[in-house]
DNA sequence: CTATACCCGATAAAAATAGTCGTATATAAT
DNA sequence: ATTATATACGACTATTTTTATCGGGTATAG
């Protein structure tokens, strides 16, 4: 319970040696990414699809391409970050699918909605460059 | 992602139940919460049983049996809470147990690490009687 | 052309969560 | 004493979510 997935992390370790990538214009595969850090190949390619989808990271086709990251991690903080990998944030999913059967009845719905923000505004103050410190 | 269980949503709604029962001595039984809220019972039951070891609930066996909250809720953190319910609290399992073929190439487990810490001393500056209110 | 790398939906495998069942113990009330 | 109600707990099953794989596509450098 209150755990990241798989795919953020894949996305986290993927940035974090993208960011740390000092010359050659910072431009790396997912399969060069994925043999260095043991990752199935396919999961990180979808997960850096993905970013790049969301503007995280730019693409560069073919033959010596690869991705880099587009703006500066500072730019991005981590509810942003985690809510565009996996969706909206919500401690119980009645935030989102009402497809309760209990939320009638239900006598935690407004003070776990307010843990929930706690948890939120806490990530909102940290951005992306916390991964590379 | 970043969601709590229902093993721990069933305990607070139940606490939360408890709480509010004005007179009576505040005692109530699983299957009287279960069936107001629309819980199963058996669930239910392993959750307050789950309480009651840890000291959270004290229990009374019999008829017109059931459960009273033992210590007032302002005395039980929230990561307290949590781990006692669900074990050490993590963002990621290499936290805990060690069985990550990654972990000797992992370059974020420190940064995730910090981030953890924050988490854990949020929920430490909250207490269960955030649940009552 | 061909090899490499991004792109993406569908599916399968694995793990975690949620829920059930059977049996035992405690105790109040008849 | 017997019965009815309630807690206690381990083992098992079902469901859901997460993780991983597969197959087919597009872009482009050499």
């Amino acid at each position: 319970m209150l755990k990241i997935t798989r795919k953020v992390e894949y996305a986290l370790i993927a940035l974090r040696h993208l960011h740390s990538e000092k010359d050659k214009s910072k431009l790396a595969s997912a399969k060069e990414i994925a043999e260095k850090y043991f990752i199935p190949v396919e999961l990180l390619a979808k997960t850096m699809q993905h970013m790049s989808r969301e503007g995280i990271l730019e693409a560069v086709h073919g033959p010596h391409g690869g991705y880099l990251i587009k703006d500066p991690l500072e730019k991005i903080n981590l509810k942003d970050f985690f809510e565009k990998m996996e969706g909206p944030m919500g401690m119980m999913d009645c935030f989102f699918d009402s497809d309760c059967t209990i939320v009638s009845a239900c006598n935690i719905r407004t003070p776990i909605q307010r843990i929930n923000e706690n948890m939120r505004s806490m990530f909102e103050k940290m951005t992306l460059s916390e991964i590379t410190q």
